[in-house]
DNA sequence: TTGAAAGCGCTAACAA
DNA sequence: TTGTTAGCGCTTTCAA
C-alpha cells in the first residue's frame, strides 16, 4: 500500500501537501495536479487508521441494535445508513444479541476505534452508556427510551397500542387479547398500557390481566402464547401483537388452527415485511422504522458538527393500515 | 481516555511493560498486578486505532452484503458473527445495495482501515476485487462464485433447482413455471438450469422457456412476475421461485387471487422466516444460510491464521421440506 | 524480565 | 502557498 510519502516523491511535493491535497485545503493548481497524478499512478488509498489516530476520531458510527435478524431494525439500520453515507460517514453494524455484556464490549471498540457517534437501541434496562458518554461522544438512542440524559428517537408505542385495539373493536371484536414483549421493556410496557386504555375504556368490566401476556420479541415468543391462549377456557376472538415477529408467530399458530385472520381478528404493531397473507386480512399499526433511523442519523450527525442544543426526544407517529376485509 | 502512559506512570512501570501485560507476553507477577490495578482505576481501554496502526492490522473482519433486508443475508451474517467474536474479532457489516460503486468503496474501506479480511457475496459479475486482493488480505467470497480464484462458500444452486422441481412434479402438478433471480447472477441461472433439468425429464416436450421468468430478487420481483404468469392464457398450476423474496411475492399475489397453495403449487429455494402460512403448504428447499457464514468465517480465520492452501470452495448440501398438504 | 526508543501514516501548528 | 516537524497511542526491536 503507498503512502503519503510515496506520493509526495513522485509529485516532487511534501508529504504535508499531499495530504492538503486529500483535504481540501488549498494547494497551487499545478502541484494538485501532480499529486493526484501521482496517487492515481501508485493506487493510494489514505490510511483512515492513521488519520484516525491523528485526528482523534473516524468518520464511522457505530449502530448497536439487539436483534440483527427482526426486520424492524434492518428497516432501520438501512435509515441510518442512508443518511450516513450521503455525509460520507461508514456505519458499522453491531449485534448485541440483547446481551447487555456483548453490547458494553461494542460500547467499548466504538470507544477504541475512535469513532464518531453511536445509535443504540438499548440491550435492556441495565444498559451502562455512563463510561461512553464520559468520553463526550454523541450518543443518539433509537427504540427504546434510556435513563441517561441524551438524544432519542422513539415511537409513539402507547399510542400505537391504543389505535390496533380501537381497530379491532370498530371490527366488531368482542374479546381482544394482547401479546406483548418483555414486560421490563419500556416499549413493550407502553404498547400493553396503550391496549389496556382502549379495552377499558370500551368495556368497562373485561377482565384485563386474563387476556394479557407476555411474550419474547421473537417469533417463537408469538407462538407460545398464542398456543396458550387458544387453550383458554374461554378464548380471544382477536389479539394484538406487541410487535412484528410476534404478530407472525401468532398468525401462524392460528393458520395451523384454522383459524385464519379474520375469523380471529389480528393487529399487529410493526409491519409484516414478508407476509404471505392478503394484506387486508391484518389490521397494522406501522411503525416507521426507517424514519426512525433517518432521524436518529440526522440528530447524531448534527451532535458530531457541533450542535450543543440540550438533549431531545422525538416522538415518531405510526400509520394505522386497518384490516379491510370483515369477519 | 487513558493512555498506555498514564497506566505506566501509576503502576511505577515503562509503557512497554504496560503493553505487555495486555498483549500476554512475560510480565512479572507483582508488575503485572499493579499495572491491571493501575489499568482498572483509570478506566483504561486500549486504543485500537493506534494499535492497529502500529500492527498493521486490526481484529476486525469485513462482510460485504447485497441486501441487508433479506433475512438470508442476515442469517448468514449472524453465522459470521458467532465464529467471529468467538475468535476475539468484531464484524463489520456493510450493505452494498447490490451496487458495485458502494461495494468499492467498502472494499476501500476495508483496505485503509486494515481489516484483517473481507467476506463478500458481491454485487455483480462487474466486482474488481484486484485491488483488495492486491493488498494480500484473505478474502473469502459467499454466495455467489466469482472469477478469481479465491475461497467461496456455495450452495448447491442447481441441485435446488432440480429437487424443488421434482418435488412439485411428485405432488401432481403438470404446468411449472420458474421465477428467478437476474439471469446475469449466477445463481440465479444456475437454479433456473436445475430447474430446466428436471422439468424437461419429466416432460421432454413441455415448452420450456414459455415457463422462464426472471425477476429482481426482492419480493416486488416475484410479484410482478406471478401476475404477469397468471395473465398467461394458460397459465401454470405450479411455480419454482428463485430465492425466498420472490417467493413472498408469489405467494402474495396467488393468495390475493384466492389461489392460496396448495391450489396453485408453491416450491421456495431459501427459507420462509417469517411465513404466516402454514408451514405444509408450500415445498421448501432450504438454503443453510446460517451454515455458510460459519463455514467462510472459519476459512477467513484459518486464512489470517496462516492458512496457505491453494483456494478452495465449498459447496453447501440443501434440505428439501417438501409440501405435506397435497391439493 | 524490563526499559528506551523508533516508527506505523497521517495531520496541523508553525515558520518561511 | 508550501515545507518542516512533532506527535496521535501503541508495539516491538534491541540492549541491559
Amino acid at each position: 500500500m503507498a503512502t503519503i510519502y510515496d506520493v509526495a516523491r513522485l509529485a516532487g511535493v511534501s508529504p504535508a501537501t499531499v495530504s492538503r491535497v486529500f483535504n481540501g485545503t488549498s494547494v497551487s493548481v499545478e502541484k494538485s495536479a501532480a499529486v493526484r497524478d501521482a496517487a492515481a499512478q501508485l493506487n493510494f488509498v489514505p490510511n483512515r487508521t492513521a488519520r484516525t489516530l491523528r485526528r482523534q476520531s473516524s468518520e464511522v458510527i457505530g449502530l448497536i441494535i439487539p436483534d440483527i435478524e427482526n426486520p424492524y431494525f434492518t428497516e432501520m439500520a438501512r435509515g441510518v445508513e442512508d443518511v450516513a453515507s450521503e455525509a460520507g460517514y461508514s456505519v458499522v453494524l453491531c449485534n448485541s444479541d440483547a446481551q447487555t455484556d456483548k453490547e458494553a464490549t461494542y460500547l467499548q471498540i466504538a470507544m477504541s476505534e475512535n469513532m464518531s457517534g453511536v445509535i443504540i437501541a438499548t440491550a435492556s434496562e441495565e444498559s451502562d452508556l455512563a463510561p461512553i458518554l464520559a468520553t463526550g461522544r454523541p450518543l443518539v438512542a433509537v427504540d427504546r427510551s434510556t435513563t441517561y440524559d441524551i438524544d432519542g428517537v422513539v415511537m409513539a408505542n402507547r399510542a400505537a397500542g391504543t389505535s390496533a385495539t380501537r381497530a379491532l373493536i370498530d371490527e366488531g371484536y368482542q374479546r381482544i387479547a394482547y401479546i406483548g414483549g418483555p414486560e421490563h421493556i419500556d416499549t413493550a410496557a407502553e404498547r400493553a398500557a396503550g391496549w389496556r386504555d382502549a379495552l377499558t375504556r370500551a368495556q368497562p368490566d373485561v377482565d384485563v390481566d386474563a387476556l394479557l401476556r407476555f411474550a419474547t420479541f421473537r417469533v417463537d415468543g408469538g407462538r407460545e402464547v398464542m398456543e396458550e391462549l387458544l387453550a383458554l377456557p374461554e378464548p380471544p376472538d382477536a389479539v394484538v401483537a406487541g410487535n412484528n415477529l410476534i404478530g407472525v408467530g401468532a398468525i401462524q399458530v392460528l393458520t395451523e388452527h384454522g383459524l385464519t385472520p379474520p375469523k380471529v381478528g389480528v393487529a399487529v404493531i410493526g409491519s409484516l415485511p414478508f407476509t404471505t397473507l392478503s394484506p387486508s386480512a391484518v389490521t397494522v399499526v406501522r411503525l416507521p422504522a426507517r424514519h426512525m433511523g433517518v432521524t436518529a442519523a440526522k440528530m447524531l450527525l448534527g451532535r458530531i458538527a457541533g450542535d450543543d442544543q440540550p438533549p431531545r426526544t422525538v416522538v415518531l407517529r405510526n400509520e394505522l393500515q386497518a384490516a379491510s376485509v370483515a369477519r
